[in-house]
RNA sequence: GCGCCCGUAGCUCAGUUGGAUAGAGCGGCAGCCUCCGGAGCUGUAGGUCGGGAGUUCGAAUCUCUCCGGGCGCACCA
């Protein structure tokens, strides 16, 4: 609705300056009025055009004013400033219509593209508990799916599991060599609670001991070897620890609302030769060669992203990326090509699928395998693909989308979006209540990038579980008479609400430096405040003997009540519910989803202001009443909508 | 050395394609529950937008340069 007005505000203008002047103008800048008083949208193309038609801007403005003309949806335009053109829309016939689309959940976002979109997020390397780093990964991710789900696109969701690197490889080292274990006793290991924390300590265990001696990394070549071979013990025992593993992660991110479609393992592109298809195309496009010289010699190599030979010159060392080492075994970015080939459909291969497990929503996730199910659904062949993957791997990335340049594929490269994303690090006062020793060094900084390895870091479950134990607190102490189940499933939302609005406030291209006091807040700008929100606007039709999802905004004279001189501060709200679709389709152009986080806040922010102000249920005036109750009514169900796309929930109180 | 990111109020961060007096939250101070539940609201103090130069009618935003911080640049994944 609010873009669809913008666009009918702009063809207005082109066509006034196409009449008036001759003039074609290509692009009309339109900018948000700095307060709604002076309406709704404001252009200052006059300043920008003054040279040109060597007039003043204000004179300008004037006669855009004057010779615009009616234009669909608008009320007025007027002059401001030394040349500013404001347009109000007529808010009675918009906010009649938006009482029905709203109620309706309808307001159109922009048309999505034909063709499936893939995104993938989380890809832990199942040898550890998850932890914050990964939580802002997952966020993020589960978050963009359903922003693209809201927008009307078809989904799957992927979540990758590296079950053959070097991090697995570490942690069977530490099984074995460390601790002795065979396969029985880790079997019984496995089905302790918490088997991946086991792990965590075990693997920032092992990186001491290999750092004791580095002869022992030995070891970690032998098991490697062994995980791509298949078919022996340590492989067994590695498929073990990395599926038990794997069921954690996809424990804790339960506990977030997060699902996922589809689990492609390594273990199956090394076994069903993905790389080989790839390898042949990759060969033949002329995308790899094979280097007889320096210091790559021996090994199949490609051109580094942005790394331009000058005329007859061979590519340094320095500008290659090597691909194929030159005892012929492939790197990670040589699989990942392949894997992403196979994402757009372009490798001539498949997986074979199994059923993983089932959400009790009954939502079905499969996974790889080597010889699958015949029926089951088709992953793969996608149109476009968004990569949840932070920052510090943005080379391989590049590297990965060159090479489907490099063979032609301009389109699917172009479809290909690294969704990059800072890390979180932890505060040095962070890291000293966790009990780290701090060398003098670190207490300095201003953040500690978190480590797996060394075993630094918050676990995402202690997260939870310290948040959900926090908010179970003030939830017995405000409703004690609730019962306590009921409490424990609000505790949990609102814990859930903290911990992703908390995630998402942020923009992506900044450090989250995490400190418990602030990711532990409940009051300001957080995900309870706008629960609460919520919560209160249900309230006030609970009160009224009202159903807030019945109600319908009959009998308001909305010129009466929202024209001329009305209050602007109800106005506002409902301008804002109006922005949501538009706010989306920025979060999705952008893949940035920290705006619609933003929108919510103010929306809610808004709301409480308009709630102190105008006492609902005892308004007298009753034309007046049913105004206020129209505004809570499409307010609440706003935010509703919103907060779900962040994949929150509102508890029944607070 | 090369590439990417960051530097805005005491702290943590917004600021969309350059636009009207630079905004939130937290913290500080002062207030608000006989009235839809105070996880709330109101008021107040607090900023050379890292420094400098340039482009422009107009720069936190674009360009250059310098300073400070972070992350990448493996025959690791």
């Amino acid at each position: 609705m609010y873009r669809h007005l913008e666009q009918q505000l702009r063809a207005a203008v082109r066509d006034f300056f196409q009449r008036t002047y001759g003039l074609d103008l290509p692009q009309i800048v339109i900018n948000q009025a700095p307060n709604v008083e002076f309406g709704e949208y404001a252009l200052s193309l006059a300043f920008e055009l003054a040279k040109t038609l060597r007039k003043a801007p204000h004179k300008i403005a004037e006669e855009v004013v004057a010779g615009i003309g009616a234009v669909p949806g608008f009320a007025k335009f007027e002059v401001a400033g030394a040349g500013y053109i404001n347009a109000r829309l007529n808010r009675a016939e918009l906010a009649a219509a938006l009482a029905v689309t709203l109620a309706a959940g309808k307001d159109a976002t922009a048309a999505p593209p034909s063709g499936k979109t893939l995104v993938e997020h989380t890809s832990i390397n199942p040898n550890k508990a998850a932890h914050v780093g990964h939580l802002r990964n997952a966020i993020l991710g589960d978050t963009f799916v359903r922003l693209l789900r809201f927008a009307g696109r078809e989904v799957d969701v992927q979540n990758y599991i590296d079950n053959t690197g070097v991090q697995v490889a570490d942690v069977v080292v530490g099984f074995l060599h460390i601790e002795g274990k065979c396969l029985a006793e880790i079997e019984v290991l496995t089905r302790a609670p918490r088997f991946d924390y086991y792990c965590w300590d075990l693997y920032a265990q092992v990186s001491r001991w290999y750092a004791e001696d580095k002869a022992r990394l030995q070891m970690r070549g032998q098991v490697l070897h062994a995980l791509e071979e298949g078919g022996n013990d340590t492989a067994a025992m590695a498929e073990l620890i990395s599926t038990a593993v794997l069921r954690r992660h996809l424990e804790t991110m339960e506990r977030l609302d997060i699902e996922y479609d589809f689990l492609p393992r390594e273990s199956e592109i090394l076994h069903l030769h993905f790389w080989d298809a790839a390898f042949a195309k990759l060969k033949e496009g002329k995308v790899l060669f094979f280097e007889e010289q320096g210091k790559n010699q021996g090994c199949w190599v490609m051109k580094r992203a942005g790394a331009e030979a000058a005329a007859n010159e061979e590519l340094t060392d320095e500008d290659q990326k090597v691909i194929v080492r030159s005892n012929g075994t492939v790197g990670y970015v040589g699989k990942d090509i392949a894997y992403h080939m196979w994402k757009f459909g372009l490798l001539g291969r498949d997986f074979g699928y199994r059923r993983f497990l089932v959400y009790p929503n009954s939502h079905q996730c499969w996974m790889s395998a080597l010889t699958g199910e015949t029926e089951h659904p088709h992953f793969g062949d996608v149109s476009e693909i968004y990569n949840v993957i932070d920052a510090r791997q943005s080379d391989p990335q590049t590297t990965v989308i060159e090479a489907l340049r490099g063979l032609g594929y301009q389109a699917q490269a172009d479809h290909y979006t690294h969704f990059s994303y800072e890390m979180v690090a932890l505060t040095p006062r962070c890291a000293a209540e966790l009990g780290y020793e701090l060398s003098e060094k670190d207490k300095q900084r201003a953040y500690i990038e978190v480590s797996g390895r060394k075993g630094f870091g918050v676990k995402a479950d202690d997260l939870l579980d310290t948040l959900i134990a926090n908010a179970k607190q003030e939830v017995d102490s405000r409703h004690p008479e609730t019962p306590d189940e009921e409490r424990a499933a609000v505790a949990s939302q609102i814990a859930i609400g903290a911990l992703r609005y908390f995630m998402l406030k942020v923009t992506k291209s900044s450090v989250i430096a995490f400190d418990f006091k602030e990711a532990l807040a409940f009051e300001g700008e957080t995900g309870p405040y706008v629960q609460y929100a919520v919560v209160r606007a249900t309230n006030i039709f609970r009160k009224g003997g009202f159903d807030p999802d019945q109600f319908r905004a009959e009998n308001i004279d909305w010129e009466k009540q929202l024209g001329g001189d009305a209050d602007n501060d109800i106005w506002d709200l409902w301008l804002t519910a109006a922005k949501t679709s538009y706010i989306v389709d920025q979060c999705i152009a952008t893949t940035e989803p920290a705006y619609l986080a933003k929108h919510a806040f103010q929306m809610a922010q808004k709301f409480s202001y308009f709630y102190h102000r105008h006492p609902i249920l005892s308004e007298t005036d009753e034309e007046k009443k049913a105004l206020l109750l129209a505004t809570t009514a499409v307010i609440r169900r706003e935010l509703t909508r919103i907060l779900a796309v962040m994949g929150i929930t509102v508890p029944a109180v607070m």
